[in-house]
Parts: structure tokens; C-alpha cells; sequence
DNA sequence: AAATTAAAGGATAATTTTGTCCTTTAATAT
DNA sequence: ATATTAAAGGACAAAATTATCCTTTAATTT
């Protein structure tokens, strides 16, 4: 479904939020540890977060990632995934065509797009925000 | 969502019903360049379908591969899928933990079960007939 | 029986994804 | 200012996926 990079840029941004919820900024050691993820791999993806505007970095001492507060309610999974993987899951075609079209649809084009609009829409009103709240609160987990 | 190999099996089980409902048997040639795969590889996933039941194959002159017509409504997606990229897409963790449970769900857990068992479902129930019906009408598309 | 046809299967190669290592840049602390 | 800290970035490596080539097996035709 989504690629590796994606799934821990999941886990990533959901764990620093919820540390950036209790102030405190997180350093890729913690966050790598945290999420089970190869330290260097997980850096590069913090790379691209942080280029797309999803996280904050800061170098040096004390430095780290964040997550502004207000912005936390507006980022959707939706914007992990695209930054990440593309747009190809929210509009590609199911057996593979450059693009999807009701012109020239192939043959699972009719039941398929039902289920991606439904994930599409899935994730793009799930918050980060949201999701934070149920790992805060011990409901959910980042590990096994 | 699925792999290349899942799109080609998908769209070869395809035209072979088509072609095997009109009581033809077709050629693998035949079949890459219908469904714009390239040959050897197509091979190789045709004889994953064959060992799976999916498709029956025919040595020699006038060899080929075929569906069993009764056998057609009885083959669906979920089966072509399960035969090349296994059950992850089913059952599988939207963030990659080894396996989903409701114990220890990760973050994305309630929200990507639905639609998870959504796609499970629709895979359950639509059959390569129902499929080639589109494609011998005319109404969907292999290649563009 | 021999020649021909077409799928099965093994070995190998290219590409993409995933992962590592090391140097550079920028911020802070001494 | 200098040393230290931690992210950024470049180069490289391993693994998985996708793709190709060639030989073998099994069926049909001559
Ligand atoms: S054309 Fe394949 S899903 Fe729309
Ligand atoms: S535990 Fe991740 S989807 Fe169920």
C-alpha cells in the first residue's frame, strides 16, 4: 500500500507530534528508536518532510524536529503520503495506466476508484493531530 | 497498490477469458502484446497463475492458455492477487507492523481497517467473468 | 521416429527501493 | 573565537522487484 519510507514518515511525524505537544523537540536517535527505523534511512526521510514544510528542523545543540502546534490539526495524512510517495495511490489507475480515465477505463476501473476515493478521503481528513492523541494516550503503538 | 506482477496477472486472466469465452485458446505472445507486458516476464507470471489454478496451459502446436468457462465466474480478483502478492493487502498493517492486531494497533489502525476490509471485499467479489464481460464489450480497455 | 511448436524453468541482468557511511553545514555552548 | 552538537547532503551498498536470455520439457504435426 504505502512504501516503507512512507510508513515511517507516518510514524515519525505522528511521534513528534505528539512530542512537540508536550514541548519538547525530538532528535533523530529518539525518533529512529522509537518508530523501529534505520537511523541514516529515517534521517533522509525527516529530509523531505522537512522540505515539504510538514516538520521543523533545527540544528545544533538541543536541536532536533517540531511540529508547530496550529499546524498540527492542519496536516493531513494525505500530505505525508504525497510528499512521500506521490500522488499515484489518490489518482492512479489499479492496473497501472500512465493515468485513470472514465474515457478509456480498464476493467477494474469502475470498482476500483470507489475504494481509492474512499482512501483518498480517509486520509485527507485524517489529522496528524488526531492520530497523536491515541499513541499519547496509550491507545495506539509505533512498535511491537 | 499491487505490484507490476499482480497488474500483468490481472489484466493476462482477463483477456484469456475473453478469448477462451469465444473458445480460443491464446499464445503468450499473443497475451504480452495484448496487454503491453513484456514477454519473458509475462511468461513467468503466467506459470505462477498455471501452478495456482488460475489459468490452464497447453504445450505444443496449438498450446496456449485457457479458463475452464465454469471455472470463471468461480475465479475472482482476490484469488489473482493472493496467488502473486500474497495476503499483506488483506490483512496486513497499514504501517508495516508484522502483522495488524487489535491489541496493539499502530495509529492508523481504525481508520485503515474499513477501508482495508473494503478493498478485501470488493477483490472477494468480482469475478474474471463479470470483468471480461466489460473488455468483449468493448466498454473497458488492456492497453491504451 | 523426427521435426516443430510452445510452455516451463534456470541463470543472469537492469532498475528501484531500502539502507549505510562519511563529510559538510549551521546552530549552540564554552 | 573555538569546540561541540545535530541535521543536511553526497556517495555508496544491499536487497527486492522487474526484466531478459537461453535451455529443457512436453505436446503436436509430418
Ligand atoms: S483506468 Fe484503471 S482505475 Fe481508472
Ligand atoms: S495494526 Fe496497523 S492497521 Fe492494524
Amino acid at each position: 500500500m504505502f512504501s516503507k519510507s512512507c510508513e515511517y514518515a507516518i510514524k515519525a511525524t505522528i511521534y513528534i507530534a505528539v512530542q512537540s505537544n508536550q514541548g519538547n523537540r525530538v532528535g533523530l536517535k529518539d525518533i529512529a528508536r522509537e518508530i523501529a527505523s534505520p537511523e541514516a534511512f529515517t534521517a533522509k526521510i525527516l529530509q523531505q518532510l522537512s522540505r515539504n514544510h510538514i516538520i521543523d528542523s533545527v540544528k545544533g545543540p538541543n536541536g532536533g524536529f517540531q511540529i508547530d502546534k496550529k499546524e498540527m490539526t492542519r496536516i493531513k495524512l494525505s500530505q505525508i503520503v504525497s510528499a512521500i510517495d506521490g500522488d499515484a495511490i489518490f489518482k492512479g489507475c489499479g492496473l497501472g495506466f500512465k493515468e485513470c480515465s472514465e474515457k478509456k477505463p480498464c476493467p477494474v476501473h469502475d470498482k476500483f476508484k470507489v475504494i481509492r476515493n474512499e482512501l483518498k478521503t480517509m486520509l485527507e481528513n485524517t489529522s496528524v493531530q488526531e492520530l497523536s492523541l491515541g499513541l499519547a494516550n496509550g491507545l495506539t503503538f509505533l512498535h511491537r
